[in-house]
DNA sequence: ATTCTGACGTGGG
DNA sequence: CCCCACGCCAGAA
């Protein structure tokens, strides 16, 4: 099923997401080679809905804005998953997102 | 094979 | 900042 590299790479990518900081999908396609494929990240995140290592939350489009909190299980999850990481988000858009920013091609450094 | 949709992004106004 | 139109590509019907 949805295995394929790229799905696979976005999986490894947000699970590196440090706590208490979120990142855009088009980042992570960007990161991927595919900046295009932004929307291939977001399919690629309900694929890892099914992976708990896959913290979908702290993943938002470039707005910061939580655009795929309707996708999980509750109403407000998401929002309050990333509250419960110190994330301030008010009316589904994170605040200071720019400082929360986690930009993979930046700021990932691998183990 | 064709058509539509979508957890997006960019550019122009 | 907002709004609008277009591009992109994988999957479902």
């Amino acid at each position: 099923m949805a295995d394929t590299g790229f799905f696979k790479k976005v999986h490894q990518v947000a699970q590196r997401i440090p706590y208490g900081r979120v990142t855009s999908y088009g980042a992570i396609a960007s990161y991927l080679g595919a900046p295009k494929s932004a929307r291939m990240v977001g399919w690629a995140m309900n694929a890892s809905h099914n992976n708990e290592d896959v913290p979908a939350h702290r993943v938002v489009n470039r707005k910061g804005l939580l655009t795929g909190k309707h996708h999980f299980d509750g109403t407000n999850l998401m929002q309050q998953l990333l509250e419960s990481e110190g994330v301030v988000v008010v009316d589904l858009q994170i605040q200071d997102f720019k400082t929360l920013f986690w930009d993979p091609t930046k700021e990932l450094n691998l183990d």
